[in-house]
This record gives C-alpha cells, sequence and structure tokens, in this order.
RNA sequence: GGUUUCGUGGUGUAAUGGAUAGCACAUAAGUUUUCGGCACUUAGAGUUAGGGUUCGAGUCCUUACGAAACCGCCA
C-alpha cells in the first residue's frame, strides 16, 4: 500500500494509543479513522478525520490538541502544514521536496512498488465461460473486458493470477447442437430437414457441417448413431471454442487455461466430492419444495439433495436428477472443488447477471468446502444492450440474429469497445450505442486520453529533436521556482496513482481507473491550451532552459501513468494519431 | 410470490460514510496564424419519497413506489 498514506495513518493509530493511555480522550474505535486525498488543493493535499473522531471523547480539560499535534506531527518528513477546517478535518499540505521525490519514483518507474499487497498469492479469475454452441456475442463482452481488467489489477499488485474459461462441453445442449449440426450434414447431401424449436438454428453451423461434409462426404450418414454424436460433438466443440478463441483474441482477451466439463464427468472429481459432503452430513435424499408461481405438472419426487440451506442458500439443492445422473449443479460443483484442489488462494468468477439466482448455492457448497467467506467471490455484470439507430436490438437465439463479437469489432474496433464496457460499474445496465461508440470525439473519451497521451508524446519527441534530453536531474530549489499551480495540481494526482490502484483492485472496481484517467487527461489538457494563450507557458520554451526540464519532466511521469493505466485497460498508447 | 441489482440535472454516468454532488452529451455564450482545435473557457439545470443509524448519508439500515435480471430434476 502506498507509502506516506499508510505511514501517515500508523502515525494517528499509535498517538490514539498516546492519547488513550494518557486519558486524554477515552477509547476509540481506531479503523475510523481515514486518510483521504483531496481533490481540490484549496484545502490541502489529503486529509483525516481523525479530530471528528476523538472530539467528543475528549476527557482531559487541559488536553489541547491543536498545540499537542503540533510538537509531534513535524516528526513526519513530508507534512508542511496542516490546519482545522472548520467542520474539524485536519488538512496536510505536503512539502515540494516531498513533492518531487515522489515524481522521481514515477520517473524511475519505481511507483508501483508500494502496492504490491498481494504476496504472490494465486488468484483465480474465470470467466466468459460461454458456452460452446455458437459465436460469442455482445452480451459475453462485457464479462470477458471486465474479467481481463480485473486481472490485470490483480497482477499489477502481486498476485499470481489465472485467468480460466470453464468450457461446458457435456450435458444435453451440447447434445442438441450435435444434432443440429448432423442435420445440417444431412441437408449438404440433399435431405429435407427440420430444425426443431429448441435446436441451434444458427447459420453458422452450415459451415461446419460443410467443412465435415467436404472431409468425409457422405461417410456419416449410415454410421452408428452413437459415432455420429461423439463425432459432431467433438467437431463442433473443438471448431466454435476455437473461434471463440479467435474472437476473444481480436478485443485482447486471452486465457491461460481451459477447463472442460466433459473432463471434470470422466475424472472421479464428482465422487471425491461426495463423500466430503457425505462425511460433513450434507447430503440426503429428500423431495424438493413445490415451487412456487408456475405449478403445472409438478410432482414429488425423491432424490439426492445438497443441504445447502443450512449454508445460506434458501433452499436445498438437487444433486441427482430422479433417474440418477447428476444435475448441472453437481458437476459445476466438481468443478469448483477441482479448482480448491488446484490450491487456489482465492476465486473470483465473473457471471451475467442471469446467473445471480445461483451464486447461494454455489457460496454454500464452497463455505462446506473451505470455511472462509473471503475465499469465493462471484461478480456480476449486468446486462448489455445494443442499441442501434436509436433502437435497442432484440437478439433471439431462436432466430440466431445476436449481433456477434466479431460484427462489433468490424465497427468500432478495439479500444472503444474495451473503453466503454470497463467505464461504467459492472453492476449497472448499461447501453452500448453503436453510432455513439463509433464517433471519434469527446463523447468517446478513449480518443479523448489517447490524444492526450499522443500530444505528451508529441512534446517529448520535439524535445528530442531539440535535443533537449537531460530533463532527468531535478534539484528542488529549481523545482519550486518553476513549477505552476496546475503543475502542482497534475502532479499530486499523479503521486496519487498507486493509491487508486490499490482502491480499485481492494475493491473489485476497474472502472475507478477511467474516472482517474479522465481527470487526468483533463488537466493535462487544460495546461497545456494555457501555453496557447501565453507563450511563456508552452511546455517546451528555448529561451527558457530551466523551466522547460522541469515540464518535460512531468510530461513523461504523465506518459508513464497513462501508458500503465492503458495497458491495465487494454488498450493502445499511440505516440501518433 | 421470492431472490438479486439498480433509481443522481433534458439524456448517459461518477463519487473508500466526508467538505461546495464530479464528468460527458445536449442547450447557450466565447476562444483558432500553435509544441496537432480530435482542444480550451464560461453559464443554466440533479441525489424517487418517507423514517432510522452517525459528528456527517447519494452511499449504511428500514418502508413504500418504480425499473431490470433471475427463480423448477434445463444448461
Amino acid at each position: 500500500m502506498n507509502n506516506y498514506i499508510q505511514k501517515l495513518l500508523n502515525f494517528f493509530y499509535d498517538y490514539a494509543d498516546e492519547l488513550i493511555s494518557k486519558e486524554y480522550i477515552s477509547s476509540i474505535n481506531k479503523k475510523q479513522i481515514s486518510i483521504d486525498y483531496l481533490s481540490n488543493n484549496k484545502k490541502g493535499d489529503i486529509a483525516t478525520n481523525f479530530f471528528l473522531i476523538i472530539k467528543k471523547k475528549i476527557i482531559n480539560k487541559d488536553f489541547n490538541f491543536v498545540d499537542d499535534l503540533n510538537k509531534k506531527i513535524f516528526n513526519i518528513e513530508f507534512i508542511n502544514n496542516f490546519e482545522i477546517s472548520n467542520n474539524g478535518f485536519i488538512n496536510f499540505f505536503l512539502k515540494d521536496d516531498f513533492l518531487l521525490t515522489s515524481l522521481n519514483y514515477i520517473f524511475d518507474q519505481k511507483f508501483l512498488d508500494d502496492i504490491k499487497f498481494g504476496n504472490n498469492k494465486k488468484v483465480n479469475i474465470e470467466f466468459v465461460s460461454a458456452n460452446p454452441t455458437g459465436p460469442i456475442h455482445i452480451a459475453h463482452i462485457r464479462g470477458a473486458i471486465f474479467g481481463d481488467v480485473l486481472s490485470s489489477l490483480y497482477e499489477k499488485t502481486g498476485f499470481k493470477v489465472s485467468r480460466e474459461y470453464y468450457v461446458n462441453d457435456a450435458g444435453s445442449q451440447i447434445d442438441k447442437l450435435s444434432n443440429s449440426l448432423f442435420k445440417r450434414y444431412l441437408e449438404l447431401s440433399g435431405q429435407k430437414i427440420d430444425i426443431l424449436d429448441d435446436e441451434y438454428p444458427g447459420e453458422y453451423l452450415i459451415d461446419i457441417a460443410k467443412e465435415i461434409h467436404s472431409q468425409d462426404n457422405d461417410k456419416w450418414i449410415k454410421s452408428d448413431k452413437d459415432d455420429v454424436n461423439n463425432y459432431f460433438k467433438q467437431f463442433a466443440v473443438d471448431y466454435l471454442l476455437n473461434n471463440i478463441r479467435e474472437d476473444l483474441k481480436l478485443i485482447n482477451v486471452n486465457f491461460d487455461i481451459f477447463t472442460h466439463e466433459s473432463n471434470i464427468v470422466k475424472s472421479n472429481i464428482i465422487d471425491q466430492l461426495f463423500d466430503i459432503l457425505k462425511q460433513k452430513n450434507l447430503i440426503y435424499y429428500g423431495i424438493l419444495p413445490k415451487p412456487k408461481g408456475d405449478d403445472q405438472e409438478w410432482e414429488p419426487r425423491k432424490q439426492l439433495l445438497f443441504r445447502s440451506s443450512e449454508l445460506g442458500d434458501d433452499q436445498d439443492r438437487a444433486l441427482k436428477k430422479s433417474n440418477g445422473d447428476w444435475t448441472y449443479f453437481a458437476n459445476d460443483a466438481a468443478y469448483h472443488y477441482d479448482k480448491y484442489k488446484r490450491k487456489y488462494d482465492k476465486l473470483i468468477n465473473i457471471w451475467g447477471s442471469d446467473h445471480i439466482g445461483y451464486i447461494p448455492r454455489m457460496k454454500s457448497l464452497l463455505n462446506s468446502i473451505q470455511n472462509d467467506n473471503k475465499y469465493f467471490n462471484v461478480l456480476t455484470c449486468q446486462i448489455v444492450s445494443l442499441i442501434q439507430n436509436k433502437q435497442k436490438i432484440k437478439m433471439s437465439k431462436r432466430e440466431g440474429n445476436f449481433v456477434t463479437l466479431l460484427d462489433v469489432f468490424n465497427k468500432v474496433g478495439k479500444d472503444p469497445i474495451r473503453y466503454y464496457m470497463i467505464s461504467t460499474r459492472n453492476e449497472t445496465a448499461i447501453d452500448f450505442d453503436l453510432d455513439e461508440v463509433i464517433k471519434k470525439n469527446k463523447e468517446n473519451n478513449v480518443f479523448y486520453c489517447q490524444y492526450a497521451y499522443a500530444r505528451a508524446s508529441s512534446v517529448i519527441n520535439k524535445a528530442k529533436e531539440l535535443k533537449i534530453n537531460n530533463f532527468k536531474s531535478l534539484n528542488i530549489n529549481e523545482f519550486k521556482k518553476n513549477i505552476t499551480k496546475d503543475e502542482l495540481q497534475i502532479i499530486k494526482l499523479m503521486i496519487s496513482y498507486p493509491y487508486l490502484i490499490y482502491q480499485s483492485t481492494y475493491s473489485n472496481e476497474p472502472h475507478r481507473l477511467i474516472n482517474y484517467l479522465e481527470t487526468l487527461c483533463t488537466i493535462f489538457h487544460s495546461i497545456w491550451n494555457k501555453g496557447k494563450d501565453n507563450e511563456s507557458l508552452r511546455f517546451i520554451d528555448e529561451e527558457n532552459f530551466e523551466q522547460t526540464k522541469i515540464k518535460l519532466f512531468w510530461i513523461q511521469c504523465f506518459r508513464t501513468i497513462i501508458k500503465d493505466i492503458f495497458s491495465i485497460i487494454g488498450i493502445n498508447a499511440p505516440e501518433k494519431m
């Protein structure tokens, strides 16, 4: 965690202890103490609520807080001065030489050493996991990008991250897929076919069928049914999964591990899990309650159940169907047990909002294996509605008319997609307007931010052309003399960057990066424009080398940070646009 | 019926429980011989409603209203 925030916090923790032991104040809850960054630097650079917390707890009337703090606070080397605001905050001003030191940290790329709080712990982040029954489409993109950016954040903060994709290649949906494909294959051999309502009508299956047909001709028409099913299943899954991987690559989403449901089913892991649950007395034969609402054709049946209601779920869940087959939940439970056995320190799943109802049972399951509420985490993404010509595009699986990732990519490009998808909180439902995202103006902030980077780069390159390269060693007097108010503002924001990374990761909220990024770029553009009105404020002034040096120095730091953010959100950092 | 998420200017969104609720679009008024105007400056306009916790609430708890997603031995 960021050094000086922590230092100041520790100071107040110790200070609180001291005041309590001297009986100046009665006891307080130290966790309430916080250190905040201040966005507008009018009142100070950082602040604490310390005084607000102890104010009512002062029990010794002779105790004068301000005098006492004055005696101690300046032992901290980066505090220049402080004042207490009307409403009780203590506002601190940082010393200039501390700012310069921090900038040096950024310049030397050491600025992220402070936030490696992951300690090489292993994190598994499972996302996308779309069924390999068709091309990847718009609904999956958000989860894909959210998962990818979150993974990058965890890497940034010192975790060892595995990006994992769970391939649902077993079960009846895949059988239906295989059937549909076989029908398309028969169609190619001249037979009339009829795709049923619950089968897959998508035209992509025709392409796959053609491929099989060109390899094997009519070989499969009279083959054994099981052979056909197995072959077509395997072929379809391989083909479609490969397409999914290629499509995801287009928007820079890659995985370390693909785990196949079929392998989970084949292994004995589900039996192992069964034994564990049995030992814990979490399994019994029983009858599920009648579902509310729709009650057509429901009849009570005895089946194998998991006592998830004892672990937080609202009812028990079926592990076996009445015919004795494992349920989907049972397989999925086994898969998560498998992840547990691979010894990760933390599991994160990214699910669409349509699976929210599934969370409690999986959480119950993992609680039964690992009694740690922070071990298994599900983050959900709300739905994305696609807008074109101001209309919501309705997607229907039956009609096979969903908009694919490839369509969107061709229309919009990688960077705007990624930027847009990560710029709002994952739990907010968003509209993805193709016509808007494609626009290259401020309405679309990705270009605004990339332009800031390009501008900064053009300054640095210009400086190189002019052979102004030795702007690295700055002394504090030069710095104090030449730095402007605006520049101090952007510098203070820059040195808070590690803290932002810490916060974004800790709270699993990558969209905070965007907020910060846009603020930073706005200040930069604003400073740039001042050079228009007043030539002496331009970044490069060949008449004033001392001032130019300082500007180049912080601009280089600015580039470093912007580039770092871009790399996390996975967009390009263009030197020119 | 139940679970979950959400409700912020005209529209779309942001705000570890902190100070004057930020930003963009739209609207209105300005700025262009430049290190790239794909930019800058300025103005108006907002926390669904009620109750509670707190020194302090858009944020936490609760009720009502509204929106979306989900809920069966499917996957």
